[in-house]
DNA sequence: TGAAATAATGACAACGTTGTCAAAACTAGG
DNA sequence: CCTAGTTTTGACAACGTTGTCATTATTTCA
């Protein structure tokens, strides 16, 4: 994925937008007339609109918002008043924090949501960025981390921000927490209570803090001078399903884990699940620690001994971060990651250190 | 909130919104110096920019977004991108859901969350209103309910829709699912089942989907020929702790019930936690069912028996009815509601029979 | 005190579209 | 082939702001 392939067809340096007059001019009608047609209003014959419509298609006009908004009686806006639900899933919290520093601001936010894996993904935020003419861009998790993004951004010259655990160039607009901590603290937690055999389930790679999460865990085995066992490691997707799975692959083995550490709540749950099924008791048999602090930690049985991080206030952070920037203001890097902690419920327990000869 | 009997309120002398024109004048200087001060640029004398500032202040003077944008080189406009989960709350799927109609129509879509319950509810949405200059507003539940709040849009003279199973005056724009259908399915599933002594929780009674989901229960047990038994009706408020408190009161009556209607799945949620914490299990000891197939009942264990909604179509018709409106359009009411359909997951079971004599 | 330098202010074009209204081109009827 | 009516098209103002550049007021310094 170097500079051969050419996934982007503006490479040119300033692209400038056509108006509704160079439609005019390539059709040869007046400006009125291609209003008519691309506001699909009638009385225009049928010939003369194949005409403007050609036009339109060969230079990919896009009427200017701002000044059908000025010139017309239409704001072409639609406003979306919700309740705002006093527990929330990560975007949710992302959404509320930019929110709040786009209002303060006085900027308006826009949405693009994606389902991943997308194989038009480049595609699909390059017809958003310049559709949406926006002066920047604002990336959660896991986008924050996709290299091409930041390319195709940095091409277009449109600033960005990303809320990501991995740390890029210097000029790079971020914030993270800190997830390797937090995962040490977890661990260390799970170590505490007496813990030996801790498994481990790994998140999506494609999300930075898989990474940080997992190095947090094995930092808290060697200052606790437990040696890593690979077949306490197993791979996870993030996802329910994913983590019922790895737990299997754990609770399989001759000497399973008496806790498990899961990159993310969805797993975590996932792991309940899965002891469940076989009766297991939870903390008894099993202990179980999650990520993220979502819903399902508190509405589970047994609740979730999970990690909460500030994720509103990392999204309000860079958000404002961001405008400062697009203000012309020289803004510097976070110096300091958000800090997490690790909220203790009932899915993990003491452990009898007997049980743990090795 | 205002005057007390305006029902048609005659057409106001137009509330235009003053300009930078009407400013100027008031303070006695150039446009330009306006624009200065409200830029907060620098070479302004101090007495002028309090002259400036003052007229602003009486005017109660906004700059107009689109006329900023289309002289300008700013947007004031940030993307925000975001990975779509495939597991929805119903909000995420509310805006799904009204992000493609807007998309297919032109419009962009503005947010303003709102915490509840909130006593500036009303200047909230009023400031909202007036300072995004929006075209029309999407009012999902339970905020569609409000008739303070479509009492203000109607005085703005802003077009509105609402997703509400609640169906209004004639030309009110709204969508709603079959909901007492559903109830009354998915109570007549576990009467199918064997089930006769039936617990229901009810919702939040600012929503209107309480008083619908509670009338299908009543008319499944008229149906089978079951009489209600009000101790075996509790109120509550659609969170995971009203579930567990009402459950509580359900599961400590002398006669119980054996199986429990939840008006929503964090309810349906909270009457598992209970009863696990009581050691019933489920679905021998009690069945659950719930409302709406939110990700948490599929999470929990045992999964949930649910009623599943097509919140995204919903949205996105209710969406693109009321774009329709705004271009113009002569458009009508839907004729039917959405389909719900029962979600049969393991929260549910058999009953013997003759456990049941009365 | 006067000239030069600098700070503050203003006049006006530009931004890209839609609304208004008039002109031109068609159509139908005699 | 002309007239009246209808459909289609176009010229141009208007929308409300910022950018550019000229002009006026103020300060500085010899």
């Amino acid at each position: 994925m170097n500079s051969q392939a050419t996934p982007h067809p503006h490479p040119q340096p300033k692209p400038k937008a056509p108006t509704i007059f160079d439609v005019a001019k390539l059709a040869g009608v007046s400006i009125k007339t291609v209003s008519r047609v691309i506001n699909l209003e009638s009385n225009v014959r049928p010939s003369t609109r194949e005409k403007v419509e050609a036009a339109v298609e060969a230079l990919d006009y896009r009427p200017n918002a701002a000044a059908r908004v000025l010139s017309g009686k239409r704001f072409y806006v639609i406003g979306l008043i919700y309740e705002n639900p006093n527990e929330f899933s990560y975007m949710q919290k992302v959404l509320n924090g930019a929110l709040k520093a786009c209002e303060a601001g006085g900027y308006t936010l826009l949405l693009l949501p994606l389902t991943l894996p997308n194989p038009d993904l480049i595609d699909d935020v390059q017809r958003f960025v310049s559709q949406s003419r926006l002066d920047g861009v604002v990336l959660p998790a896991p986008l924050g981390d996709f290299s091409e993004i930041q390319r195709l951004l940095n091409e277009l010259e449109i600033p960005f921000a990303r809320i990501t655990p991995k740390t890029g160039a210097e000029d790079d607009l971020s914030v993270q927490c800190h997830d390797e901590q937090a995962s040490f603290d977890v661990t260390q937690f799970l170590i505490e209570q007496g813990h030996r055999r801790l498994g481990f389930i790994k998140g999506d790679p494609i999300h930075g803090a898989t990474e940080h999460r997992y190095r947090g865990y094995i930092r808290a085995l060697q200052v606790a001078g437990i040696g890593l066992r690979s077949e306490f490691v197993r791979d996870g997707m993030f996802s329910f399903e994913s983590g019922k799975t790895a737990a299997r692959a754990l609770l399989d083995l001759r000497e399973p884990p008496t806790a498990i550490v899961a990159s993310n709540d969805d797993m975590a749950a996932g792991t309940i699940f899965e002891a469940r099924e076989r009766g297991l008791s939870i903390p008894g048999d099993l202990s179980v620690v999650g990520f993220d602090d979502t819903p399902i930690a508190s509405h589970i049985w047994p609740p979730l001994t999970t990690v909460r991080q500030p994720i509103v206030e990392m999204a309000e952070s860079v958000t404002s971060l961001l405008i400062r920037k697009l203000k012309g203001e020289q803004v510097e890097p976070l110096d300091q990651p958000f800090a997490c902690h690790v909220v203790t419920r009932a899915s993990t327990g003491e452990r009898a250190v007997q049980d743990d000869l090795e």
